[in-house]
DNA sequence: TTGTATGCGTTATCAG
DNA sequence: CTGATAACGCATACAA
């Protein structure tokens, strides 16, 4: 079924049947009528392909995700869930890209081709070789996080930074003078993942502030890693009276061993952190903590996208957000903790 | 950049880029390497469009997902990240659409205009539109889930009828007399959710072959509505010993509930269900639950896809799995509840 | 071993 | 207001 077909029943030319469904040439309204019913009957759709040839441009972002194998955090979800949203409702398709490290197959695809009119990356690391490669074929593209030159492209991004900042000020203004970090896995540290190194500053720089003894570790994203993880920080260090953490999945773990620990929170012990709001709710006890707003954040990404389709040549934007920290259940004024020397 | 360009600057014509890239004509080696040389230096690669509108194919597959406002259980996300793997894993990429109702746009799109060589369905119901529009654009489909009419398409499915009726006479071999089905939301089985109707099902006749008492309630996705549920249910049902859930999303909250109540698991109540097997074992305590194998099933989802893209004359085949169940820490003998009349 | 020519389904220009 | 026709970039049948 293609166009010359619906011309040839409506009895016009090809191109009045375009222009009757493009609206870019009046056409009197008998042909248009007759001509719609024929679309209608045979329920006729232009070819996406041709159209694409033709027009040079797909109406096609490709969204970039970590590799489908690794277990998305909740955050993450959150933010594919935001771009899948606004491009629904900018009438834009999403062609999905589960891909990691570099040389990939699924990335080369998507980048190249002309696939997609734009790209939006997703954990994206201090040094990114897909970055590169996106600035290489011109392609526009919008980052959800930012590389260590950030002037050289387009991003929105969470300021783990300042948050984790606010997180230590917080407890300090509790009374926590001893204090952990619990940064995300080892790896991804080591592989220069930029919000994991935003925290550590973060943390660095306020604990200095306050004076604090700070402790900082690496856990893996899972439950029981975190269990393991301040079991081990706990036996560590008698004085640790506080948690600050941006490893949201390792949270339910921590919670245990503190159980086990016979350590209730808030009472003996404070936790918090940055985490998306979904999952801090639905923590028990709900998790005192910045919330990351990835809804607003995904649109955000999608919005510049547009623009930058629509005009290549716009200067790079940035949009960094730090929401403020939701006081839940989670933390509360230091106390020693109990058979403490 | 296109291959007449790669052609004009190698010295020879296009059909010869063309099949010393393919490999469907012999080329000597010479020109290979100098067309080759050419390539890596501009960076060529083939245009997408081009290459679907001749070969009426887009080697691209559609996702149908439901809406992104809707948060995702970790068992269709699990659906989601096979099929995004095993369609990388084939050298297919994916267009997501999230589309739950009728006349949805995101969908027509897909669906229509030759966008997509093949569409993959999740979330399927026991009468879904989706399915009749699918079936009447001729478009090569597989479900993860069926309709009423299994025969009429290919799918493949958990078959949550056996794996209740399991987890019953699991519950019923330790001595329970009194279980409850957590089900999920009343709008989800008022909509004819598939899943939904045939656990009913399979607990219904689980409890009347083992002669038990059985009470089935709904529950909307989400924790603080699994602990309102259960709240509820041990209020009304003093005899209640034993849960069976294929709400994975409300378990935290019901154990929460169970906890307020005083009653240790597996001690005093014995809760299992069906449940993604990462999410069983990351729950505390684990869960004892027939463990869905998403990974499996996503990829042998599009294992059917791809064959019946090859032909689309095969006959319709299915695939139902019921998994064993995986004994963990939540079901123990029935012990009557403490205060009980 | 290579070159020429055609058509995939659209949109848009040019001509009536 | 409408029709004929030329691209868009590629793969391939046909010729050499």
């Amino acid at each position: 079924m293609n166009i010359g077909e619906i011309a040839k029943r409506s009895g016009v030319s090809r191109s009045t049947v375009s222009y009757a469904l493009s609206g870019k040439r009046p056409v009197s309204e008998g042909t248009r009528r007759r001509i719609q019913a024929v679309i209608d009957e045979l329920g006729y759709r232009p070819n996406a392909a041709a159209r694409a040839l033709k027009e040079g441009r797909t109406r096609t972002i490709g969204l970039v995700i970590p590799p489908a194998s690794r277990r998305l955090t909740d955050v993450q979800l959150g933010f594919v869930a935001s771009v899948v949203d606004a491009a629904a409702r900018a009438d834009l398709d999403i062609l999905l890209s589960p891909s990691g490290g570099e040389h990939d197959r699924s990335f080369e695809r998507v980048v190249t081709g002309s696939r997609v009119d734009g790209v939006i990356l997703m954990e994206i690391r201090l040094e990114d070789e897909r970055v590169t490669r996106l600035r290489q074929t011109g392609l526009p593209f919008v980052g959800i996080g930012h590389t260590s030159r950030p002037d050289e492209m387009t991003w929105v991004d969470i300021d783990y930074e300042t948050l984790m900042a606010r997180c230590v000020r917080h407890l300090a203004d509790l009374g926590h003078r001893h204090i952990a970090l619990v940064n995300r896995s080892a790896e991804l540290v080591a592989a220069g993942y930029g919000p994991s190194h935003r925290a550590q500053l973060g943390f660095t720089e306020a604990v200095a502030e306050r004076g604090l003894e700070g402790v900082e570790v690496c856990c893996a994203d899972d439950a029981q890693a975190g269990r393991s993880c301040v079991e081990r920080l706990l036996a560590a260090h008698p004085g640790l009276t506080a948690i600050a953490t941006v490893n949201e999945a390792a949270i339910p773990g921590m919670y245990r061993a503190l159980t086990d620990a016979r350590l209730t929170v808030p009472g003996d012990f404070s936790v918090t952190g940055v985490s998306a709001r979904h999952w801090a709710e639905n923590l028990h006890p709900p998790l005192t903590a910045a919330d990351i707003l990835a809804d607003e954040l995904g649109a955000h990404a999608v919005d510049l996208l547009v623009r930058r389709i629509a005009d290549p040549g716009l200067p790079h934007r940035h949009l960094l957000v730090a929401p403020p920290i939701s006081l839940r259940e989670t933390t509360g004024p230091a106390r020693p903790r109990p058979g403490r020397p």
